[in-house]
DNA sequence: ACTCTCCGTAAGCCATGGCTTACGGTAAGC
DNA sequence: GCTTACCGTAAGCCATGGCTTACGGAGAGT
């Protein structure tokens, strides 16, 4: 589907431990970047430049409010990487089903 | 809930583009490490060493059969990761009505 | 026993990227 | 209009970690 290749952004942007601390933080709430930034270990900049990526990566949208920016989360981005982790989940469980079935097989041939 | 450590694990892990790779193989099919390092633009440590970070990450097993290791995915590992994206989806959506709802507000203030 | 295959680990190299400080630009308040 | 608050971007530093080569051990076949 299209929508592969921005789940695998978000995987990837979701990797960094600060970027999902962001991340939650928006998802609790939307709010400016300053907001953001003083309940946080790093300085306001760090905090803007992963709200960049959080972006590009579909997964915050940015809306300008006289100077400020609030940015809230995108669902679009959350349902991405759910339907990526949905179709491997399936798999996994249909290759599981095979394995166990593989080894019902051999403990009756025994 | 006691498995948000192994959420966070899960998506540090995947954070990478060659453990994704390796990753949604093993989904589609449990294979000892030179089966997957085969297709792989890697070498076989690399593959190994990919592993065992998947591994720690609770989502994928490992399996001794012989001098070969048998990798399989762990569904509670996917499971796990599930969870804390619902959980923020759910808080996405909530977060979405909120402000549609002052969105309403405003428009009808005028 | 010998060999051959399969694999994990160690050591080391090097690019990636996360963080900081410094700067400039824009909107709001007085 | 001037100052003040809020924010994005640039430049640069440095740790993290991903990759490779080299090595050693353990099981399978002959």
């Amino acid at each position: 589907m299209a929508n592969t290749a921005r789940a695998l952004d978000g995987l990837s942007a979701l990797g960094d431990p600060t970027r999902r601390a962001i991340f939650e933080r928006v998802a609790k709430k939307a709010a400016p970047v300053g907001d953001l930034a003083r309940g946080l270990p790093v300085s306001r900049p760090a905090v803007s430049q992963h709200l960049r990526v959080l972006k590009e990566a579909g997964l915050v949208t940015e809306e300008a409010a006289g100077t400020r920016r609030i940015y809230r989360v995108d669902p679009r981005g959350i349902a991405a990487m759910r339907e990526w982790l949905d179709a491997h989940w399936s798999a996994a469980l249909d290759a599981f089903k095979d394995f166990a079935d593989n080894q019902h097989d051999e403990e009756n041939s025994l």
